[in-house]
DNA sequence: CTGCATCCCTTTCGATACTG
DNA sequence: CAGTATCGAAAGGGATGCAG
């Protein structure tokens, strides 16, 4: 049907995905598989937005729209989809006119919430290391 | 000069870095520049593989490249250049026969692999939910 | 308002072959 | 072993127009 919801591929690359390996005996070998389902979806730099805009209560799609500045439409319907798929928002519809849709964490969503947020924090907390880090090495690599 | 090493645009979407923004007012806007800078890193799948490979100790080339299965030379390469650049690993070449090259976790970089862990943790564990609401949504929506 | 479909350009990434 | 260079396929993502 609708091919915008169904990117044949919202997968991840074939390599992750292989129940037929055994779980590395190498006990330095994070176990991948599973851990990359979940990270492939936090890996969505949209999907982070999303889920630390709701963090705070529910929200309407253009509310989103215009909190996630620089989001398409496209891509907040996609990403949204993609959550839903998850089981990490619920999307409910008010058959009002004009139609209203509200987005909202389930419990699930709101406890990845968490981690999501500590490493937001972070990053918030260390930009300007990194900041300086890459001018530092960008002069060194070609001055 | 080497396209490998310098995609021309290792940076975020235009609409992600805004200094021209002002903070905004909206208390439940959360502020995007900054923290999009780190996630963008973040959300780079195979960057989040390394770190986590990394926090227990340092490793080789090779041997990372085995310990995530399915990443490509040239990904871990750019992976790992990316990671350097931004100050969360060292590259360390010893001028044997053959070569050798280690990879380690800065400071700072065994300081983000902490909120990186806690996603991998809560990713384990919260696995089967995230699948089950796949699998029930796929069902729903074409059975 | 919310959202789907299409066009189309850009970026990403894997495969392959080659070097110090 | 640890890269680098190049190429082609695929995915990402914006713009626009249409619909309930």
């Amino acid at each position: 049907m609708g091919t915008l919801l169904e990117p044949e591929n919202t997968e991840l690359p074939a390599c992750y995905e292989r129940p037929d390996l055994p779980a590395r005996p190498d006990p330095n070998h994070a176990d991948c598989r599973g851990v990359a389902s979940v990270l492939s979806r936090v890996g969505d730099k949209w999907s982070v937005f999303v889920i630390m805009m709701l963090s705070d209560g529910p929200k309407r799609f253009n509310e989103l729209k215009r909190m996630i500045n620089g989001i398409s439409q496209r891509m907040l319907t996609l990403t949204l989809r993609g959550l839903e798929r998850d089981g990490l928002v619920t999307r409910t519809i008010f058959p009002t006119i004009p139609p209203r849709v509200d987005y909202e964490l389930t419990d699930l969503g709101r406890g990845l919430s968490r981690p999501v947020e500590a490493l937001g924090k972070w990053a918030k907390e260390h930009l300007d290391q990194i900041e300086a880090a890459r001018t530092k090495f960008d002069q060194r690599n070609e001055g």
